[in-house]
Parts: structure tokens; C-alpha cells; sequence
DNA sequence: TGTACATCAGTGAACGCGCGTTCACTGATGTAC
DNA sequence: TGTACATCAGTGAACGCGCGTTCACTGATGTAC
């Protein structure tokens, strides 16, 4: 049964993918090895062929949602990022959304390993959306960066916590809907009077 | 061994105030129920005596956490609390510090039971602050529930980021220094020109 | 290019371990008389 | 108040189960000649 070095490579690439939007879903604990790997279409036993261990499956995991949230991000600008990142839509889907919203949390308890991949993750997005205010006007320029992560930390929030309510709770779509306003606001103030 | 029902009831609550620190600290999963009794001086055997499941204590000391929370809030004043809330002291102490941002993100994959307890202590919070920001300017006064909502998740999401980045690392200060400086700026506005 | 052999991705059974939960038991507390 | 019995908080062994991990095996791929 053994598989060209391509399509290895490819199911590797395959598993990662399938364990990022597994882990973002459920949390690491929440998925295991086993299920994971049918999941994504094979037995466990092939498992640590591609991986050393579960963990490290999970810094690799982390690494490749962050970067695809990095990338998505990148050229869209402050108050297009923010739109999507604080909506119902991104609350709603777990497994597609962002890495940081949905992992941060469990992150924090991981070994250091996880926590690196956290950190660099973190830091790209920051540079990425520092690129994305250039168009912002000249007032607000100054502090670009403490912008960017001040207005991170408020989407980020919004959406753990619009998370840890009820289903259906209107507590919920209000954190999320006082965030957005607050955020889209600041961003884009209205024509001067 | 029979034990006082007053005695039993104490040993009940100290359960279930160990239980809250502990899952603060370690998450719902990192800690099990025999460790958990053993820390609070009890064999794992009498356990089902005091809960019908881990997920009940589950709740119970969430509850317990959030109630705490919410009582240590009330009557300090919106700076006061966000003075403490983001701090490098508060991050670096999960299993005394606030449940809301310990396990917000745990929370939303639990039970429905769990996630009432959250949203009810959530509630609780923002009605407790909404009451503390009676001494803000009038200008903030139109929207306070709007102004507490906000900076509390911009606040929760300052302390999650920063503990999901590895220990020590530069970006983890800079972001609870920059939200904080940012909260704290937008409640008392420098003295006018 | 064709043949013989080594490699190794993937399979599925098995491992030890820790988990949540159950249970028979203990003995001090609570209660009925 | 004193006595006899029922209750039940707490103990510690045991349970079944799912987990991460290991292993002997398979057979197509890769490689040496």
C-alpha cells in the first residue's frame, strides 16, 4: 500500500488542514488522533509516520490556520477585516474562522511549542493588518500599531465571549453587535462636520 | 466516618471553590476528578456523594467563580476595575483571577448547563460595571452599557491574547500595555484644552 | 529498458494508562422510642 | 436523658472506556544493477 512521495505528501498537507479546522471546532483535547485521522480519510495506525506526536501535530496545525488567516487578511484593509471578523457568520463557524479567536484559550496551557507558533502567528497578523491602515487618515496614523492591536484584542474578545453564551442568546448578538459598531466607528469616524 | 451536615456542607463548598481554581488554572479537561479531590484534602470516592456528574461541578464552579468576580467588582468604579483587569499581575494568576477570561474559550464547547452559568455571570458583570460607570462625564453617560460592554471584551481579549503568547515574550506585555492605556484613556479623558 | 530487491505510507490489532463513574464498606452522626 | 437502629459522608478498590502510542504486516513505489 505504499503511495507515491507526492500523494504523501499531499495526505500529510491533507491531515493538517483536516486537524486545523478540527481543533478550531472542538479544541485540542476535543478531537482525538484516532478520529481525526478518519476525518480526514485513513486509519490512525499511519499517523506517526507523518508526526511525532499528537502535539506536535497541533503546533503544526496552529501554524498552518494562522498563516492562512494571515494571508486571507492581507490587502483587504482595517474596517473590511473587521466587518467580517466581528460578525455572526465568523462567531457561528468555528471550523472555517479565525485561529486565534478560536484556539487563544487553549493555547495559553499548551507546552511552549504551541505557544511559539501562537506568538509568531499573532505577530504577522498584527504586521499584516499594520499594512492593511495605510489608508487611514493622517490623525490616525501616528499609532498605527496601537490601533491595530488595541482593536485585535476588542474583536477578539467579542467573539470569545459572544461564544461562551447560550446558543440563541441575545446577549450574544448584542456583545457582538456594541464591538462592531465600536470598532467600524473608531476606524472610519464620520465626515467632519 | 459520617461527618456534621454542617461539616459536609462546608466540605461541599470547598470543593467546589478548589474545583474553581483549579479549572481556572488548568482548564476543564487539564484537571480530573480524582486530582481534584485530593487537592481539596478528599479521596475521588465520596465525590458522586456531593455531585451527580463532573459537568455538574462543572457549572457549579463556574458559578461560584463568576458570583465571586462580579462581588469583588461591584462598587470599585470602571478605572479601578480595568486598572486591575488588565495587568500583568491578573494575567499571570489564572487560578485567583477572573473566570470570564480563564475559561470563556472552554466554555463555549460545553453543555448547555455551562454556557447558562456563563452568559447569567456575564450578565451579572456588565450590570455590576454599568453601575460603577455612574460617576463617568455626561458625554459618556448616553451609552454606558454600550461603553462597558466594549471595553470589557476588548479587556477579556487583552488578557487572552497576552497568555496565549509564550511566556516572557515582548509582544505578550505590549499588548495588555497597549489596551490597557487604551481603556483607561477613553474613561478619563486628559483634562480638556 | 527490464528485473530484483529495499523502502516506507498506510492498515488494523494491541498496548498501557488515566479518566469518569460505581460499589461494598466504615463508622460517626442523626433519629426514634 | 439513654439506648438501639438507620442514615449517609467519606474511603479505596474496581469497572469499562477512550485515549495516545506501538507494532507486525502489506504491497505499491523507488532504486540499484
Amino acid at each position: 500500500m505504499r503511495v507515491t512521495k507526492a500523494q504523501a505528501q499531499a495526505n500529510r498537507a491533507h491531515i493538517v488542514e483536516t486537524a486545523s479546522a478540527l481543533f478550531r471546532e472542538r479544541g485540542f483535547d476535543g478531537i482525538g488522533v484516532a478520529d481525526l485521522m478518519a476525518a480526514a480519510g485513513f486509519t490512525h495506525g499511519g499517523f506517526y509516520k507523518h508526526f511525532g506526536s499528537k502535539a506536535d501535530l497541533m503546533a503544526e496545525a496552529c501554524a498552518a490556520g494562522l498563516s492562512r488567516s494571515v494571508q486571507d487578511s492581507d490587502g483587504i484593509g482595517l474596517v473590511g477585516f473587521f466587518e467580517h471578523y466581528v460578525s455572526r457568520a465568523h462567531r457561528d463557524d468555528r471550523s472555517t474562522g479565525c485561529t486565534l479567536s478560536a484556539l487563544c484559550g487553549d493555547a495559553a496551557r499548551q507546552p511552549q511549542e504551541v505557544k511559539n507558533t501562537f506568538g509568531d502567528g499573532l505577530a504577522q497578523m498584527f504586521a499584516v493588518l499594520e499594512r492593511g491602515a495605510a489608508k487611514l487618515d493622517d490623525a490616525a496614523q501616528q499609532d498605527v500599531r496601537a490601533i491595530v492591536i488595541g482593536k485585535m484584542a476588542q474583536a477578539v474578545g467579542a467573539i470569545i465571549l459572544s461564544r461562551a453564551c447560550p446558543d440563541d442568546s441575545p446577549l450574544a448578538d448584542e456583545i457582538l453587535e456594541v464591538c462592531r459598531s465600536a470598532i467600524l466607528e473608531s476606524l472610519a469616524p464620520p465626515v467632519e462636520e
